[in-house]
Parts: C-alpha cells; sequence; structure tokens
DNA sequence: AACGTTTGTAACAATTTTGTAGCAAACCTG
DNA sequence: CAGGTTTGCTACAAAATTGTTACAAACGTT
C-alpha cells in the first residue's frame, strides 16, 4: 500500500521533527515547512494531509488553509493545531468534522489517531491505493490493471489472481495444482493444462515484462526478475 | 445557485475562525462578530442565518437574539452555541425562537450539519455547495443531480449513491456486492443484478458521460475518464 | 385509494472470459 | 541425438458475465 504523505506546517522547529519522527514511525510520509510562506512554495497536491499551526509568523494556518482552499481550489484535508487557549478551552472539544482541530499540548498518539482517522474519512475505505512496484510496472490492486509504461493493461480475473499469487511470492515455484487450487478454488474441475493458457495470456499481456513470469519443467510457474 | 450568508457571533475568535473556515469549504458564505455590539452594527438582513454564542462579554446572545426578533422584527433563522446544556438554557432559547441549538463542545460535522437543515427547514433554497466537477461535468452533492451541458439531470437515491461511491474512488473497481453493500447497507437482501439495472439507468441519464461508468467483466463496476 | 416515481426481477441478447484440443517447440534423460 | 515428456501457442467452443428491456412491486404524495 502507498504511504501517506503529510505535509506540517508550524513554526516551532522542534514540535515539527517530533511529529516528523513518530508519524514516520508510523509509516507515513513527512515533510516540514516552518512558515505558511515557506509551505506556499511548495507542490501541494503532492500530499494527502496538512497539518497546520493555527499561530505562526506573519500569515496564520487559516489563512494559508484559506488560500489553499480558494485560490488553489484543493480538497487536501487539513488538521489544525492550535495552542490551548486557557480561557476557553471549549476548543478542545472540536474533533470531528471536515477537517480537524488539536489543541496542544497534544500527545503524539492523539496526533497519529487523528492522522489516521481524517485519512480514513477522506479517502474513504475504500481509497488505500494497493500498488505493487516491480522493475518499473505497476500491479495496482484496486484498479485490477497492470501500468506499463505508462499504458494501463487491463488483465481478467483469472489472469490477474494468478499474477497476484505469483507476484506476491516472487520466486516461489507454484504447481499447475497449486494454482488451479487458488483461483479456482470452489469451481468445477478443469485441466491443469488451462493454467499454461493462461500464463501465456499473461506474458502476453505483460509484453517486455512477460519474461519474468518463469516456468521450470516439472514444477511450474514462478515470477522473478533475475 | 445562490450562497446562504451566515453571521457568527462569538467573542471566542478562535472558534469563529474556525467555524468560519468550515462554513466557508461548505459553500457558505460568513461574516464574523466578535461582540453582540459588533453585530448590532451590522446590516443583519444581509443575513440568512445567524450563530449565536450564547455567553459573550456584556450583552448576551439571547439578549441579541431578542432585539434583533422584536426591535427590527426580524425572522432570520438563530442556531444557539452555548458552553452550557442546562434546560433553563435551553428552554429561554427557544422561547426567543432559536431554530436549533447546539451545545459545546461540538463538533464541526454537527455544526455543518444543523445549519444546513435550518437552512432547508427555513428557506428551502440554500445550502452549502459541494459540487465534484468531472470533466465538465458537474456533481452536485446537496442537490443530489448532475449539471451536464448547462441542464440539471436528476439522479434517484440509489443512483446518485451509487455514482457518488464510484465517482468519489476513481478508478478503484467494486464488485456488485460492494455496490449493494454501500448502497443498501440495511436493507433487505436483493439481486446483485439490481446493480446492473442502476448503472444502466445512470449511464442513459448521463448521456454521453455514460460512458465514463465502466464495467469490467469479472470484477464489477468502475468510473474513469480515460 | 389513486397516482406518479423509484426500485427490483426476470428474461433474453450481446459480449467477454475461460477451457479444451491439437500441434509445434523446448526440455530432459539416457 | 533420439525419444518421451513438458511447455507454448492458436483457434474454436463452452461458459460466464454484462447490457437491455419490459414489467411488477414498493414507496411517497395527494
Amino acid at each position: 500500500m502507498k504511504k501517506a504523505r503529510i505535509l506540517i506546517v508550524d513554526d516551532e522547529e522542534d514540535l515539527c521533527e517530533i511529529l516528523k519522527f513518530n508519524l514516520e514511525g508510523e509509516g507515513f510520509e513527512v515533510d516540514e515547512a516552518y512558515s505558511a510562506e515557506d509551505a506556499i512554495t511548495k507542490r501541494l497536491d503532492k500530499y494527502d494531509l496538512l497539518l497546520l499551526d493555527v499561530m505562526m509568523g506573519k500569515m496564520s494556518g487559516f489563512k494559508l488553509a484559506e488560500k489553499i482552499r480558494k485560490e488553489r481550489g484543493s480538497t487536501i484535508p487539513i488538521i489544525f493545531l492550535t495552542a490551548k487557549d486557557t480561557k476557553n478551552d471549549t476548543l478542545t472539544g472540536f474533533s470531528i468534522g471536515a477537517d480537524d482541530y488539536i489543541s496542544k499540548p497534544f500527545s503524539i498518539k492523539e496526533v497519529v489517531a487523528r492522522v489516521n482517522a481524517v485519512l480514513n474519512r477522506t479517502t474513504g475505505k475504500y481509497a488505500g491505493e494497493q500498488i505493487i512496484n516491480v522493475e518499473g510496472m505497476e500491479f495496482d490492486l484496486n484498479k485490477k490493471k497492470l501500468i506499463i509504461d505508462n499504458k494501463s493493461i487491463y488483465l481478467t480475473r483469472k489472469e490477474f489472481e494468478i499474477l497476484q499469487l505469483l507476484i506476491e511470492n516472487q520466486g516461489r515455484i507454484f504447481s499447475r495444482e497449486e494454482v488451479l487450487n487458488y483461483v479456482c478454488k470452489y469451481e468445477t474441475v478443469v485441466t491443469t493444462r488451462t493454467v499454461d493458457v493462461n500464463i501465456a495470456r499473461i506474458r502476453k499481456k505483460m509484453g517486455k515484462y512477460g519474461k519474468f513470469v518463469r516456468s521450470r519443467t516439472g514444477y511450474g510457474y514462478y515470477f522473478d526478475i533475475q
């Protein structure tokens, strides 16, 4: 699964570092900007989520957010970080919404939890990309297709399942029986030779990458890039 | 569509900013006033809805509301925000003619939902905008319709939900089971083939854009503009 | 209850996928 | 290298999936 990319915008560099370290530990890709002006120079469409400090030097997090939403028309989810206002701690009550709102001081655990929640909500439980990359070839589990040289290669269900089995167990050899058992679990019995035909079809569709789908006479098929 | 204009009156400036940001994100036009006195100086008839904090410096939200209703004879819908959730306050609010009543701490989502609800109830014609644009085709989440070549295409609820699922997860393939599960979560069991019929109806209504709703035999349906 | 609308089902046609058979090519073993 | 075995490939047929239509049931409104 593709990692979500997060941009932290906060003038407290120490805080940025702590957040970055912890979010990276959770498997996210994290960039930092130490001011709103700095953030604007970045290609924001690269990111899946923004963590914005509300109180920063010249331009506040709100202004930045407004700019991003209005001028760039971006719908990127935003979580605001704000210093806890002792006068009204009602702000701590903000939790759910189109965006989110976390008051300082906050626990790292809390931030991670909210980040995950927002990403799940905004990208939908379906949207997490699931792409296996092999030698410049993309194997997209959600879109059920290969991307080779920027071209989409559509595999049928059986083809896709066989290739998935082989790619997810790179190097391991599967006998025709094993492949059939994996692909046609509860279906009527078919000749083991059908595997050959499907392999041939897969190889053909894969073009120059077809050679990575290999056979060992007497054993079966496997996927390997060597 | 005319945007609804909202005035937020609250002395917590941060809270105002958050509400403003999120309501604007929903397509509303939003102004702020940080005190009742400040609000009075504004031309209130410009607005379609007031969000009033009950607890503010000198003049409370209730007083302000009374003033507006009695002295100006305005019937503008009002939603009160309050820190306390006591029955007394609630009753006071409704006797003045509050349209809704939200206790802090509250979620942004909740506020937005209530704002939409009140506006729909009172004017019927306003709502925050939520429009997805794809290839010159507008997909209006609030009005549950498509706009194609400046013409409104009205989708039924099921049709709309299916299309929304597909469009919001562009490229990803959904099996009939997944689509059904998403659209008919709590309903009686139906044939997976009903999805086909709904897809057909959606395609028909979408005219030249219908082709973007695609199928992959063995997998299901997906939306893609390629 | 009567009406229009939405949604589901069944049946058939059209399309795509999948399996089989047969032959050619490659592989293995002695 | 000769023979049997395994694998690659192609065309065709069978099976499965999808598109489409007409009709019926369910729903909501007046």
